[in-house]
DNA sequence: CCGGATCTAAACCGGCCGGTCTATGATCCA
DNA sequence: TGGATCATAGACCGGCCGGTTTAGATCCGG
């Protein structure tokens, strides 16, 4: 559930707020956004913004992991795990970089990145509700495609961290430092290939 | 040659307000960084540090690209392209994950990360001065390596990518969203191992 | 020992920010 | 209908920041 944080008020104009938090947060970053402008976005009083959220730091986190949970959620929910390794590996990977490479991924990322340190729960929660849940999700079916002995893994966990970062190559660090804002769908798939054929080279059948 | 920047001055006092510079920095991050402090740091008065430096960015832009080539020449100078692809890759993935996980390295690419959409010549300079500069070496040594009939890459650049992203397993992610501070060598070995199966079993000797 | 260049400390400026407070208006329920 | 709760606009506060300026100290070559 939600309730992440103590001390969050829930209420009418709360979704209201949560909107023009994103938006504003995305934009401007941590530092950056304004909690007036925030207010004056979402069509709310700022006193009407402090009734809701203690400060500014619970409110991004509030956003922040609302973001995270229902872009994890929607790609866990059309996986199906009794489809073989190179169908469920290349959609995994289509996913995860569909998020890293969107607008919103990358700022999200950015500004937890950023915040990490100096609000460290942030950088845990992030990590909890995004990263993690792909990669246990990605971890449990790699378990059962062993079963099948369609794999052969020692280390589920550091496999399934592999793939992950397979699927990033090249292309999300551009991405991240600005060096290319958008790729074409060819150029994806090309690398999430190369990802899958990398990893089932160690642990495919064939092995 | 370092001078990246237009009108940023020599003299006596530069390394000073760049120490300084990287001091404040690093441990405030660049908005969290003050001015008066960095000059009080380095020991400097805000009229020098400001006859130096034309204004912060600039400033900061200096150090971190600074940072970089150090960090990234020390690295190259090392590498022994007569070396197999084990002994080479081992290395290449321990300096590499040494750096990432390294204070330092951490925090040069937060701030850079960060910073990059507001400050976007950052972004890139960060990425010239640090990522592709290993990459290239990595993809050049590749090359050699296949003259000498030790692997068989088609494509060198994404070959290049993919091995400096299977170092980064686990280990990186996590000390980026502070869920551990410091790992023992062994950690790190089992990960750069890993990274190096898995990458030769694609395009090793035994294909 | 002089004179220009360099450095210094500290005051100063305009501006923005997070957060509080006040005084008024809307809503809702008994 | 009346009173309590909730929302509103915006003034207000203390504080910090990047950057400029001033007025004087220090250095150094000739």
């Amino acid at each position: 559930m939600p309730g992440n944080a103590a001390s969050v008020r829930r209420g009418r104009k709360y979704d209201q707020v949560l909107n023009g938090a994103r938006e504003i947060f995305l934009r401007d970053g941590f530092e950056g956004a304004s909690v007036d402008e925030i207010a004056r976005t979402a069509g709310v009083s700022k006193a009407t913004l402090y009734s809701y959220f203690p400060d500014k730091r619970l409110l991004f986190m509030e956003m922040a992991t609302a973001q995270c949970q229902a872009q994890a959620d929607a790609v866990l929910l059309a996986l199906d795990p009794s489809q073989p390794p190179r169908i469920v590996l290349r959609y995994i990977g289509h996913s995860v970089l569909g998020f890293l490479l969107s607008e919103m991924g990358l700022r999200v990322f950015r500004i937890c990145v950023a915040e990490a340190d100096r609000f460290p729960e942030l950088g845990a929660q992030f990590y909890e509700c995004g990263p993690v849940l792909v990669r246990n999700e990605l971890k449990s079916y790699l378990a059962t495609a062993m079963a099948r002995g369609e794999v052969e893994i020692d280390d589920l966990g550091l496999a399934a961290d592999q793939f992950i970062e397979l699927c990033k190559a090249d292309l999300w660090i551009k991405r991240l430092f600005g060096i290319r804002d958008d790729f074409s769908e060819d150029e994806i798939a090309h690398v999430v290939d190369a990802a899958v054929e990398t990893f089932l080279a160690r642990c495919g059948p064939s092995n």
